[in-house]
RNA sequence: UGCCCGAUGGUGUAAUGGUAGCACGAACGACUCUGACUCGUUCUGUCUAGGUUCGAGUCCUAGUCGGGCAGCCA
C-alpha cells in the first residue's frame, strides 16, 4: 500500500461540535476530551467515512485529546472480520502524519476491568493516554482497535442493573406483536402485557434468555420507557435480543446480543468519550441514549451525542448497500475499484489521503442535509497533486511523427523539468530522435478555429525540445494517416539562438525508440447525472465511458516508477502505478484525475 | 394529518444583534516551452409575512418549502 506522502494538514475552520467541545474544555468538564468513530464491520469505508472521520480525529487532535476506532459489532449476522482489516488499513492511511497519534488503541486482547463506585457498578479500559498505553505494548502489531463486543459482559451487567433498578423488563412479543404494539408516529403504542412482571421474575428470565433457554427471537429486554411517547424510539426500546449465532470477535459465548441504542451510549461511557458525533438520523435516538446512562447512575462524566449531516457527492453513490449492487452487478471490479468512492478505491486510483481530508474537512460540518459538488473534490485533488506529482512525458493515443532532418539513430538529449513547482526544480534528461509519437488530439488535419497544435503548414513546440513544422500528411491505401513528416528546427532548444522563439502550442511527445509501453486506465465518472439516487434505477444512468483502456507510450524514467509515486503526464493528468502492476513484465498506470481543461468544447 | 430538525448566490460554507465574506463553479482578460498553474476582473444570495430593536441573516410569532422518525439493522 502507497504511503500518503503528505503535505501539511490543513486545519479545520470551527464548526458548531468544535464550538460545543470548546466551551467544555473551557469549562474542564471532561478529563480529556476523547471522541470515536464507529463503524460496524460490514463493509468498505467510503469517502462520507472520512468525513466523520476527519471530524472524530480533528477534534481529538486539536484538544491533544484521543479518538478511539471502535467496531460497533453488536449483530452477529452481519459483521464478519474481513471488514475489520479494510477498516483498520483505510483508516491508517488516511489518517497517517495527520492524526496518527490521537489514534486510540488498547493492548491486544484485553477486556475492560470492571471497577465499583459507590456500590454502583462502572467499567474501564485503563489508561486511555495513548502514550502511556505505548509505552506498555510493543509496537502497533500488540495493539488493536476496539470492539464493543469486548463490552458485552460489561453491557450484560449494566441490563441487569436496569432490571433490578424496574427500568428494563423481558417481553414475551413477537416481532409482528411488537410492531403492533408501537403504534405509529401519529398513533400512540400500547403497553405491552409483559411490561409489569416482577424484578425477580425479570431477572430468571434474562438470565435464562442468556443462558440458552429459548429460540431466536422468542423474547427481549426492553426499557421501561413510554409507549405514548410522541418519538417513537422512547416507546420501550428493545435492549436485547436472542441470536443463536457465533459472533466474529466474541465468539460463541453468547446467545443475547445488545441492539445498538443500548451498546453505542455505554460503549461510549466505557472507553471515556466525551463527545460522540454521529449523523442526522440519530436525532430522534438521543433521548434515548441520555435516558440510558442516566437511569444507570453512573459516577464518571456522562457522554453525549451531537448530529451532523452526512456527505453527499454529486455524480456518485455512498450508501454500503448502492455500492454493494455495483460490485455485485459486476458495474465496477471490486470494492477498491478506482471509480467507486470507497477509500479504498480512492487510494488504488492514486488519490493522496491529504486531498482526502483536505475536501472533507472544506466541506464543513453543520445541520444542513447539502449536496457538495464533486468539483470541490477534484479541486482539492489537483491542488495536492500539482504541488507533489513529477512531471512526465507519456502519448495515450500515439500518433507517428518523423523529423525528416534528423539522421535515424542520431539520439538529442533534451532537459525535462521535474516540478516547475518546486524551489529549485531538477531535470533529468529525454532523448529526442528521428521518429516520436505525439498525441493523436493534438493533430488535425482541418483545425477548429483558433486551434494552436499541430495543423497542416503549422508549427508547435515540442515541450522541452524544439519547434517543428509539418510538411507532409502520409496517409496509406484506406486513405488513414499513418505518419506526419516534419522538419525539426534544432536552433530552437533550450540553450540554442533561438530557443526564445515564440509559438502558440506546445504538445507532449516520446521518442518511439525511447520509450516503453503501458497499460493506463482512464477513468471517469461513474454516473452522467448529479444525483444518481435520484434516478429511477442508477443502473440506467451510468456513464459508459467510466472507463477506458489504452496501450500508451511512455517516457523510459517510468519504468522504475513505484506504488508510491505520483505523476503529471504533461497536458493529460495525473497518474500513479495500479497495484496490479508487477515490477517488470506489467505496467498499469491509473489516471487519478485529468487536468482541468477549458479548451475543450 | 403526531413529533423532531433544517432553510444565506448554481454549489458548499462564514458572519455568535452592528459593512453579508470565503471557497468551488462559470465568464472574460493577463502570463505561459503544460489551453495546466498563477494573477486580475466580473457573476449571482439571507424562503415569505408580521413583530422586538437605534439597528435583524442572527431574537420572537405565524406560514411556506425541504428532510427525518414506526428493524428483534447500525
Amino acid at each position: 500500500m502507497p504511503e500518503s506522502s503528505d503535505s501539511p494538514a490543513p486545519s479545520a475552520p470551527s464548526d458548531f461540535i468544535r464550538d460545543i467541545v470548546a466551551q467544555h474544555v473551557a469549562e474542564k468538564r471532561y478529563p480529556k476530551i476523547v471522541t470515536r468513530f464507529p463503524p460496524e464491520p460490514n463493509g468498505y469505508l467510503h469517502i462520507g467515512h472520512a468525513k466523520s472521520i476527519c471530524l472524530n480525529f480533528g477534534i481529538a487532535r486539536e484538544h491533544g485529546g484521543i479518538c478511539n476506532l471502535r467496531f460497533d459489532d453488536t449483530n452477529p449476522a452481519k459483521e464478519e472480520i474481513e471488514y475489520v482489516e479494510s477498516i483498520t488499513n483505510d483508516i491508517r492511511w488516511l489518517i497517517a502524519g495527520w492524526a496518527d497519534q490521537c489514534l486510540g488503541f488498547k493492548p491486544k486482547g484485553s477486556h475492560p476491568d470492571k471497577l465499583t463506585t459507590n456500590g454502583k457498578p462502572d467499567y474501564y479500559l485503563g489508561p486511555v493516554d495513548p502514550s502511556g498505553l505505548r509505552s506498555q505494548v510493543s509496537g502497533l502489531s500488540a495493539a488493536e482497535p476496539f470492539f464493543a463486543s469486548d463490552y458485552f459482559d460489561a453491557l450484560h451487567a449494566f441490563a441487569i442493573e436496569l432490571i433490578k433498578r424496574g427500568k428494563a423488563y423481558v417481553c414475551d412479543l413477537t416481532p409482528k406483536e411488537t410492531e403492533e404494539y408501537r403504534g405509529a408516529p401519529d398513533k400512540p403504542g400500547k403497553d405491552s402485557p409483559f411490561r409489569n412482571r416482577s424484578v425477580a421474575e425479570n431477572l430468571d428470565l434474562f438470565g435464562r434468555m442468556t443462558a440458552g433457554e429459548f429460540p431466536d427471537a422468542a423474547r427481549t429486554l426492553r426499557a421501561k420507557i413510554d409507549m405514548a411517547s410522541p418519538n417513537v424510539w422512547l416507546r420501550d426500546p428493545l435492549l436485547y435480543r436472542i441470536r443463536h449465532l457465533p459472533h466474529y470477535h466474541a465468539g460463541d459465548k453468547w446467545c443475547v446480543y445488545p441492539l445498538y441504542d443500548y451498546a453505542h451510549c455505554l460503549s461510549d461511557y466505557i472507553e471515556g468519550v466525551s463527545h460522540s458525533a454521529c449523523s442526522l438520523e440519530f436525532v430522534p435516538h438521543r433521548p434515548l441514549y441520555d435516558w440510558i446512562l442516566e437511569n444507570l447512575d453512573l459516577p464518571r462524566p456522562l457522554p453525549r451525542q451531537y448530529e451532523f449531516a452526512k456527505l453527499v457527492p454529486t455524480y456518485t453513490l455512498l450508501s454500503k448497500r448502492n455500492i454493494l449492487r455495483l460490485v455485485q452487478e459486476k458495474v465496477v471490479a471490486g470494492w477498491d475499484d478506482p471509480r467507486l468512492p470507497t477509500i479504498s478505491g480512492l487510494r488504488r486510483r492514486g488519490i493522496p489521503a491529504s486531498a482526502i481530508r483536505k475536501f472533507v474537512i472544506s466541506v464543513g460540518v453543520t445541520t444542513f442535509n447539502s449536496v457538495t459538488d464533486i468539483a470541490v473534490f477534484e479541486h482539492a485533488i489537483r491542488e495536492e497533486l500539482n504541488t507533489t506529482a513529477a512531471r512526465r512525458l507519456a502519448v495515450l493515443k500515439p500518433i507517428r511523427l518523423v523529423l525528416t532532418n534528423i539522421p535515424a539513430g542520431e539520439v538529442i538529449e533534451c532537459d525535462a523539468t521535474n516540478n516547475p513547482q518546486d524551489e529549485n526544480p531538477t531535470t533529468r534528461k529525454v532523448a529526442l530522435t528521428r521518429e516520436v509519437f505525439i498525441e493523436s488530439d493534438d493533430f488535425a488535419e482541418v483545425p477548429p478555429p483558433k486551434y494552436f497544435r499541430l495543423k497542416p503548414g503549422g508549427e508547435v513546440r515540442l515541450k522541452y525540445a524544439c519547434i517543428i513544422k509539418l510538411d507532409e500528411i502520409v496517409k496509406n491505401a484506406a486513405g488513414a494517416i499513418t505518419e506526419l513528416r516534419c522538419t525539426a528546427q534544432l536552433d530552437t532548444r533550450s540553450g540554442q539562438p533561438n530557443a526564445d522563439k515564440k509559438v502558440k502550442g506546445t504538445i507532449h511527445w516520446v521518442s518511439a525508440t525511447h520509450c516503453i509501453d503501458a497499460e493506463v486506465r482512464l477513468y471517469d465518472r461513474l454516473f452522467t447525472v448529479a444525483e444518481p439516487g435520484a434516478a429511477e434505477d442508477f443502473l440506467k444512468v451510468l456513464n459508459p465511458k467510466s472507463l477506458e483502456t489504452v496501450v500508451a507510450k511512455l517516457e523510459v524514467s517510468l519504468a522504475t516508477a513505484k506504488a508510491s509515486d505520483r505523476f503529471q503526464f504533461e497536458r493529460l493528468g495525473y497518474f500513479a502505478l495500479d497495484q496490479d502492476s508487477t515490477p517488470d513484465s506489467r505496467r498499469i498506470f491509473n489516471r487519478t484525475i485529468t487536468l482541468k481543461d477549458t479548451w475543450a468544447k
